[in-house]
RNA sequence: GGAGAGGUGUCCGAGCGGUUUAAGGAGCUGGUCUUGAAAACCAGUGACUCGAAAGGGCCGUGGGUUCGAAUCCCACCCUCUCCGCCA
C-alpha cells in the first residue's frame, strides 16, 4: 500500500508510476473523496468534542443532584447528528481503502522502464549451457523412462498440472528441499520456519495477494481460507501487527513449503512437465530489514539464492526486471533463470524481490528505531528456489546419453552417496 | 463438535454506566544511600493512531443501546480447562 500523503501530495508521481508498469490509475475520484472525508471528519470531531464536554458536565450535575434535562435533550440531537455522519464517512473510508489496495507499488528509479519480459536486462550469466553430443531429451521423457515421475497417474487423481514423484525421483525432490534448507540455514544466517499452508484473508492482503489476485488462488470452500501461493505468505505475515525492536533487525527466515496456484490464465502454457503445476515445492527466504539497508539486502538475497544453484551447477542468468513485468508490489526485483536444454533458453527459477515500504504498510509491520517513533520496514523475498523446477533442470542438464541422471554432488549426502539415477 | 472460564497499557493485574486524562504492582529512566552492586527510599515514565493544530479515536474484532460504554446487549475471532473425535 502507498502511503495515502505521498498519494494526497504528489497524485502524478503514483499514476505516472503505475502507468510505468502497464496499470492505468483513475486517482481523481480519490482525490476528491480524501477531499470530502477530512472536510467531514473535522467537523465530526468538532461535535464529538462538545458531546465529550458536555456529557462530562452531565455527569457532574447528575453526581451532584441537579437536573439536566435540557443539555440531555441537546446533546440526544449532537448524537444524532455524529452517528450520521460517522456513517458516512465509514463508507467513504471504505472506498478509499478498496482503492488504496489496487494501488500498485511505485518502482525504484534504477529500474528500467518497459512493457514485457523483452525489456528485462539480463545482468549477470553464471556457468555455460551445455553442449549434448547425443540427442538431450525433456525432462519428462527423462523422468518417465527413469520410472520417477508419472505424469499419467497425477493427472488421473488429481488433474492437470499435477504430477507423482516416484521413488529416487520423491528422493530427489526431498534432497533438494534439504539441501537449499541447510544451505540457508548454515551458512547464510537464515532462520528455518515451517508455516501453515492455509492462511486467512488478512494475510493474503498483507503480502499483496488480495484483493487483486483472487483468481490465482485457490480458496477453500469452508471458512476464511486460502492455499497459500507461496511461504512468502505466511512467513511475512508472522510480523503482521507488530512493532519489532530495532535490535531484532534483520530479520532472515527460510521456509519450504507446499505453494498452490491455480494458475488462470495459462491454459496452453508449460503443458508438459514440471514447469508449470497447481502444487509444487519451493524454499522461499525472506527478510525484514530496516529501510536504508533494503537495497542491499535484495543483493545478499539474491546471491543467497544464485549460491545453491552454482552449488549443483546449473547454468543461469540474472535479470532486471523491467517496470511492466516486475508485478503490482515489488519496488524492485531480479528473476534467477536456469537453462533449461528442452526450451533451448532459461526458465524462471527464482524471483527476488524488495517490497520496500509497500507490504509493511499493508501488513501494518513496524519497528522502533533507538529513541524513536515506530516506522514501517522494509520485506524482501526471494525463492531459495523453486524445488520442481530445479528437478526439470537436473535431469535436463545432467543427463547423459544411456538414459540416467548424473546427481550433482552436493546431493549426494541426501540421496545414500548415490551418484547417478539409472533405469531400473 | 459439546460444556465452562477468559481476552484491559511492555508485563502482571483492578475496574457499581458519569473526576478513568485506565487503580495498584512489576519493568524502564533519573536520584539518594553504598568502595561498587543489590536492597530500600524519592521522583519520573503509559502503548498506538488520524490531524498542521485544536482535537478525535483506541481496554480481542465489528455492530448496537445511551446525553455518556472498558463497564449493558448482539455477532464473530482467539486463548485456557473438561468431555468427545482424531494423525
Amino acid at each position: 500500500m502507498i502511503d495515502i500523503k505521498i498519494i494526497r501530495a504528489n497524485p502524478d508521481l503514483i499514476v505516472e508510476g503505475a502507468k510505468k508498469k502497464g496499470i492505468d490509475l483513475d486517482i481523481e475520484p480519490f482525490l476528491k473523496l480524501d477531499e470530502a472525508r477530512r472536510e467531514k471528519l473535522y467537523q465530526v470531531e468538532q461535535l464529538k468534542n462538545k458531546r465529550n464536554v458536555v456529557s462530562e458536565e452531565i455527569g457532574k450535575k447528575k453526581v451532584a443532584g441537579e437536573n439536566a434535562a435540557d443539555m440531555i435533550a441537546e446533546m440526544k440531537e449532537v448524537s444524532k447528528k455524529i452517528k450520521e455522519m460517522d456513517d458516512e464517512i465509514r463508507a467513504i473510508d471504505n472506498e478509499i481503502e478498496q482503492f488504496l489496495l489496487i494501488v500498485p507499488n511505485v518502482a525504484h528509479e534504477s529500474v528500467p522502464y518497459g512493457t514485457g519480459e523483452e525489456d528485462n536486462i539480463e545482468i549477470r550469466k553464471w556457468g555455460e549451457p551445455r553442449e549434448f553430443s547425443f540427442k538431450a531429451k525433456p525432462h519428462w521423457e527423462i523422468g518417465v523412462d527413469l520410472d520417477i515421475l508419472d505424469f499419467e497417474r497425477g493427472a488421473k487423481i488429481s488433474g492437470a498440472r499435477f504430477t507423482v514423484y516416484k521413488g529416487l525421483g520423491a528422493r530427489l525432490e526431498r534432497a533438494i528441499m534439504q539441501f537449499y534448507l541447510d544451505v540457508h540455514t548454515s551458512k547464510h544466517g537464515y532462520t528455518e520456519i515451517f508455516p501453515p499452508f492455509i492462511v486467512n484473508t488478512a494475510s493474503m492482503i498483507g503480502t499483496a495477494n488480495l484483493p487483486k489476485f483472487e483468481e490465482d488462488l485457490f480458496k477453500l470452500r469452508e471458512g476464511d481460507y486460502y492455499l497459500i501461493p507461496t511461504a512468502e505468505v505466511p512467513v511475512t505475515n508472522l510480523h503482521r501487527d507488530e512493532i519489532l525492536d530495532e535490535d531484532a533487525l534483520p530479520i532472515y527466515y527460510a521456509a519450504y513449503s507446499a505453494c498452490f496456484r491455480a494458475e488462470a490464465g495459462a491454459a496452453g502454457r508449460d503443458t508438459r512437465g514440471l514447469i508449470r503445476q497447481h502444487q509444487f515445492n519451493k524454499v522461499e527466504l525472506v527478510k525484514f530489514v530496516k529501510p536504508e539497508e533494503s537495497m542491499d539486502e535484495l543483493e545478499k538475497l539474491t546471491n543467497d539464492a544464485e549460491t545453491v544453484l552454482k552449488m549443483l551447477g546449473l547454468p543461469y542468468h540474472v535479470l532486471f526486471m523491467c517496470t511492466g513485468d516486475m508485478g503490482f508490489a515489488q519496488y524492485k526485483k531480479y528473476d534467477l533463470e536456469v537453462w533449461l536444454p528442452s526450451y533451448n533458453t532459461y526458465r524462471e527459477i527464482s524471483s527476488c524481490s524488495n517490497f520496500a515500504d509497500f507490504q509493511a504498510r499493508r501488513a501494518n509491520i513496524k519497528y522502533r528505531p533507538k529513541g524513536g517513533k515506530p516506522e514501517f520496514l522494509h520485506t524482501l523475498n526471494g525463492s531459495g528456489v523453486a524445488i520442481g523446477r530445479t528437478v526439470a533442470a537436473i535431469l535436463e542438464n545432467f543427463q547423459e546419453e544411456d538414459g540416467s541422471v548424473v546427481i550433482p554432488e552436493a546431493l549426494r549426502p541426501y540421496m545414500f552417496g548415490l551418484e547417478k539415477i539409472t533405469k531400473a
